[in-house]
DNA sequence: AGTGTTATGTTACCAATGGTAAGATGCCAT
DNA sequence: ATGGCATCTTACCATTGGTAACATAACACT
């Protein structure tokens, strides 16, 4: 960002931004590798010199993506006073991350043909996060024990279905009364609502029978977050 | 399918079966217009005359992914006994489709980039499929009253969640341990029960207070289907 | 310092791609 | 049959992903 102080300095880095910054005019796919150059103020071959092809550098911006999520989500579960709204305030932290960095979030879902997932550790980093909520919410019997690795892939997929459906407009998207486009902040407010109401309502799905939860808070939006 | 008995015939439902021929190896938004064409056995200029661009082949494809998955959603309801089957059973529909046809499925999900989503009436199908089941469930108070399409969208983004990251592999793909792959059939099962169960759990979540439903089925797997 | 090695960047080139234009070719209504 | 129309073809273009050969700057080592 300084300046171009060497050969380039940080071309590698100068790439994935440019990658992001060209990707809503022509989706994550579309951006071509010569445009990425030429945005970073560089030959088109040497991009070469830090990506083998532009696969590889589609999904370098994906993993940047994921490794991002996690840690969005881990400092949503530092904040959180306990199990109950650590679980339930994973929801939110995705969904703001998908609304504030959507191109990010687009070249995280752009479907790599074959390949035994060259992702599969960033996907793992973020079901961390949510399996880290759910074990929580285990051992303060919030929810019933079990495999936490299914819970959590539960309530990470309730959560990641919300968000893409929401940002790529399938949800809340094109409205029947067309009454101009709609303001994105409540768009976003909109989603937010819905993906916490769904988190608590998965929530408490999961409830043991003999959980003594007093459920003040699941129809009240009041979470502090 | 017959032969070529024309002009070419029925070309342009040749060209979307051959879109989905290639995506495997390219992926949907890899798949290049010559390709296609090539493989139906045609030049690629002719393609210009049943699709505006290569993006309005893609569309077409997805498109017709939709109408096909609410197709298979508008069956699996009318095969449900009542409200409780009808809005489970919307899970693993969903998932079998996604499984099915995972090209269709990738195509379905290709970021189109700005275009103020041309394909805004088919998410409107799938929608309304959910929506169906879940007026039924208020009907009968399963559930709470309220925003149905609130409602139906929860359920969509959780079924639509489990779906796509299962089959990204971002979800029960590769494995710590390297058992070899996995046997996909034991993937979709795995699947299956994962969504069947978080279905039920968010419909639980969302009972009335007051409710009376005996939650005999909830932990058992005795679905019919 | 000088010197060679490596990392990084360039230009030149290639086949393939998306897209357009102009011309064939076959169907159909009149 | 004849003219109109849809369909398909070949010819062409700029752009794209990718490779090869060459240039230059940093660095290591003597």
């Amino acid at each position: 960002m300084t300046e171009t102080p060497y050969h380039h300095g940080h071309l590698r880095e100068a790439l994935l931004q440019s990658a992001l910054a060209l990707e809503p005019e022509h989706g994550p796919s579309g951006v071509s590798l010569r445009q990425v150059a030429k945005h970073a103020g560089v030959s088109h071959a040497a991009v070469y010199h830090h990506f083998a092809d532009k696969q590889a550098l589609v999904l370098a911006v994906a993993q940047r993506g994921y490794i991002r999520l996690a840690i969005d989500l881990e400092s949503a579960l530092d904040r959180a006073p306990d199990a109950f709204f650590a679980l339930v305030a994973l929801g939110p932290a995705y969904l703001r991350f998908a609304f504030d960095e959507p191109s990010l979030f687009r070249f995280m879902s752009v479907p790599v043909p074959a390949h035994d997932d060259p992702l599969a550790a960033e996907h793992e980093g973020v079901l961390a996060r949510f399996r880290r909520a759910v074990t929580w919410a285990q051992r303060g019997t919030l929810i019933k024990g079990g495999n936490a690795d299914r819970a959590a892939a539960q309530f990470w997929g309730l959560a990641h279905g919300i968000a893409s459906l929401t940002v790529s407009g399938a949800i809340d998207g094109a409205p029947a009364g067309r009454k101009g486009r709609k303001n994105a902040a409540q768009r976003q407010r909109r989603a937010h609502d819905l993906l916490r109401a769904s988190m608590v309502g998965l929530l408490f799905g999961m409830r043991p029978s003999d959980s003594t939860w007093s459920p003040g808070p699941p129809g009240a939006n009041g979470a502090k977050d």
